[in-house]
DNA sequence: CCGATATATTACTGATTAGTCATATACGAA
DNA sequence: TTCGTATATGACTAATCAGTAATATATCGG
């Protein structure tokens, strides 16, 4: 959201990538990832999701680049891909800690 | 997403949050807000929303507390709550731009 | 090859939601 | 009050999507 103004596929492309951080479950698997890469079962068991599901969760999450695969054996070990991610969670966690604050500064019906 | 382990709850939230960021309208409508205050009559002719899809979507920004209103005659004022929403979308943005490069040197399936 | 394990995918269901039209509400002016 | 303008909301539709169960695919060991 820099000066200039942005094209409306830019915006499409921005919101794409807010969506899928906008999921608990795909939150709860980079907060997994966190520590390190982890493959489907571990991260099966740090999460409460079932396989199906966690599966769906990390094909969304490579999609859009926020994790990388690699595989080993039967194993396929997911990592995240860029650690800004990060950055933008504590951005919105700081956020969410105090919502209305400076809302309420500038009045309201 | 600090070193403390987030909570359902918490993780909810944020989830919650990124939703609301994870639609071009609101972006846009952010964008226009960027310059300052505006009324919806403005922001109608600097988006391409009509009248009621921007009063929804303004009502969601300021649920969650992403934009401020204040009423003057029978105009409403809309203003950006929080600048930290533009660093959010700043952090997207540039994640955006080189989306694979990070991905590619993990490998993939 | 066969069996076992790890992960992905297909098909489906239920819930959510953006967009729209029509209508309602709020406010100011006369 | 009545009119005109500004904004919000109710009702509806179509599209999207998370979750699930069942099944498919991939890889390894024997």
């Amino acid at each position: 959201m820099s000066r200039r103004r942005m094209t409306p596929a830019m915006l499409e492309s921005v919101a794409a990538r807010f969506k899928v951080l906008a999921e608990p479950a795909r939150l709860q698997v980079l907060q997994a990832l966190k520590g390190g890469p982890q493959h489907v079962s571990a991260l099966m068991a740090m999460t409460d999701l079932n396989q199906a599901n966690l599966s769906r969760h990390l094909q969304v999450l490579h999609l859009h680049g926020f994790v990388t695969r690699r595989r080993q054996g039967t194993f396929i070990h997911y990592a995240i891909a860029d650690a800004r991610v990060f950055a933008l969670c504590d951005l919105m966690c700081e956020a969410v800690s105090q919502p209305r604050i400076v809302a309420a500064a500038h009045a309201s019906t």
